[in-house]
DNA sequence: CATGTGAGTTACCGGTCAGTAACGTGGTCG
DNA sequence: CGACCACGTTACTGACCGGTAACTCACATG
């Protein structure tokens, strides 16, 4: 993705194992004060001071802030999928599972005391909306999300497949909306589950309570 | 640029009540950029000089950007429960229609060309998240929405009444949150009224199709 | 005419922010 | 040894931002 400044320097670094680069201190820094912060709220020096580093160290590593932001997002988005392959590996061919365990993966990461709702839509919602390469960033993830849902609908065998993947997208994103102001599992998310499974045997001929 | 959002505030006509003041023209100007390009990014110069007066006007009027800010959020949420009121006094004694109106209503807010989702969600996304005024406004509302829905499942006679108004302000959060990013009635917002009748369906007796 | 008030103008303060220049230093390797 | 490299340090620029001071003007009322 991301070109030639990943391995350029440390892969031998990455065999001793024992110390981490710079740049990684930065941008592991990075994301988890973008996340808990947002993106705005948090300059340079800050990321370089929390890194145990400097400013300038910042700029040998990246080329300015909106290149580290993008980095970040892509990772995000990276882990994002990641994460949702390994789940839905666990039941190869059985997409009603599939989603049930998508969205108990989601309710559990919803739920962590750190969650802070959805990095990228967060994100979204800092932006002028309009011209930059972030916006478009994010645009074209919860497309692919909106996209996965609603053919994991159509496996599903759903009446209305585009329609249960949106309503379930609704639902995925209310969770991650709503997080950022009831703290812990104290919030709607407690009917996510319910919620889900109502929308399934809505748009299923009326049998199969379970595998 | 700012084309025509008054009629060039009317002379000396009016001495019987509306007021061209300067103030309400900030207020009204900030509204509008803090909802289009969010709080952090909207800075007292921009405002001022888009309501066509300056600086010194504006702190003459307010005693910070903060409190600006306070009185922005709290105009939206008057608001927000202004035209709830009115949507479901059209159905006094009904709760579904009571429901299903206030999501209609919903949908066509949120389908709006200028729609950015919801104003004070929004906020809480670009706030520190824990100390200030500004979340615990936007806290109290949020918590104030789901008592009312739930307490509208209640009335409705649902199984679990807190469980659907959780479930139904997932959906109404979700389609706030997915509008930051699909453009106009183009996301997943499409199947937030079948799954508000798909899920008010599954809390009940099984019956009542309609009214 | 005097006076008070709402409003525009210019200039400024202290702070923060992204980004750069120049230099120093300790280690690694040919 | 000496070149190189990754990193640290200090100091700086220019822009912007929230907020303030001091002055001026228009005007309405008495």
């Amino acid at each position: 993705m991301n070109a030639a400044n990943d391995d350029v320097a440390g892969h031998e670094a990455e065999i001793a194992g024992a110390k981490p680069r710079v740049r990684d201190r930065i941008f592991d820094t990075a994301c988890e004060l973008f996340y808990q912060h947002g993106i705005r709220s948090v300059g340079v020096d800050a990321i370089a001071a929390e890194a145990g580093t400097n400013k300038m160290s910042f700029y040998r590593s990246f080329a300015s802030k909106d290149a580290l932001v993008a980095e970040y997002l892509r990772e995000r988005q990276r882990e994002f999928w990641e994460h949702w392959e390994a789940t839905i590996a666990a039941y190869p061919g059985d997409p009603r599972r599939q989603i049930e365990s998508l969205f108990e993966a989601h309710l559990v990461t919803v739920k962590d005391k750190a969650c802070r709702g959805c990095a990228l839509g967060n994100a979204a919602g800092e932006m002028a909306d309009d011209d930059d390469v972030l916006s478009e960033l994010v645009r074209h993830f919860k497309k692919d999300v909106r996209k996965r849902l609603r053919r994991m609908a159509h496996e599903l065998g759903a009446r209305d497949p585009d329609a249960l993947g949106d309503a379930l997208m609704l639902l995925m994103d209310g969770s991650y909306f709503t997080r950022l102001v009831f703290p812990g599992n104290s919030g709607p998310i407690a009917a996510l589950m319910p919620a889900v499974r109502a929308l399934i045997a809505s748009q299923l001929p009326a049998s199969s309570t379970s595998g």
